[in-house]
DNA sequence: TAAAATTCGTTGTAAATGAAACGAAGTCAA
DNA sequence: TTGACTTCGTTTCATTTACAACGAATTTTA
């Protein structure tokens, strides 16, 4: 007796949708990362953003990376102890850190990119439409719930 | 000297678009929910899938939800204890647990349906296109990763 | 039909998570 | 210049999470 109930259909509910894709997205890429290199998504995240431009600091990648201060703090941590980076204090505001890839650190990255570059080519095949095109709405998307 | 370093574009790389987006999403539902009901994603998902069907096993949720069975079992274990559903051995498999929302359970249903559906609508409304599309597209991809 | 293997839902546990507290450094205002 | 306030990155702590182990029930296999 269900009657009564309106029918919810979650298979097409977006945040629901969303929300799926990215679990199973994110375990394939934790496990590729894991397995080849030993490191975590958020760690892949950082290197990745360093090799835009070095010296960044924790707070300039917890903004464009959007993760939590903490995890960024942790990864960071966790990355310098493996030598993909160096801490240093930036002497123009001593709160500040400044982090720099070690040469290991640039040759992971190089390493890692094409393998991501690798995967996404193989979720733009499982896309119906062209993958420009997702990326744009995504972005956009992306873009206008962050003003929230 | 980043020069030697692939220039990879996070904010493009659809992995990561799929994260922030869900995140954000996910944040802002969990809010909602809890606000309004004080109940969990989990448990929100559980509700509207017995709306669907009632008496389903803990299995037939999990693996249509796509949730942990540890998660499930939880989220039911509360949702009991809220009096929104009822368990009962399956006669027929007595390892099987059906379970049947409540009068309450399907009152709540009927009042978080129509929130669910205006938070899509203000998410349809950030799109740039139209939302049927996107629900498609996910819809097909969701599909195509389940798959691997 | 007896033993082995599988499936179901729950529970234990170690790791991950996020919010808040913290000390250190810097800024602002009186 | 002093005191209040803000910001930075780390750490603490309570909660959440996922994985594995588990007992009970069922199915498969020999």
């Amino acid at each position: 007796m269900t009657n009564d109930l309106p029918n919810f259909d979650l298979e097409h509910f977006v945040p629901y949708q969303f929300s799926v894709i990215a679990a199973q997205l994110s375990t394939n890429l934790a496990a590729l990362y894991k397995d080849r290199f030993g490191i975590s998504v958020a760690e892949w995240r950082i290197l990745v953003n360093l090799a835009y431009s070095d010296s960044q600091s924790v707070r300039d990648i917890q903004k464009r990376i959007r993760l939590d201060k903490a995890k960024v703090s942790r990864a960071v941590a966790q990355l310098e102890s493996r030598g993909l980076l160096t801490k240093e204090i930036d002497d123009t505001d001593r709160r500040l850190l400044l982090l720099e890839l070690t040469k290991s650190g640039r040759q992971m990255v190089r390493d890692l990119v094409p393998l991501a570059e690798d995967f996404q080519r193989q979720v733009a095949a499982k896309l119906t439409g062209d993958i420009t095109d997702m990326q744009k709405q995504l972005a956009h998307l992306m873009k206008e719930l962050s003003d929230d």
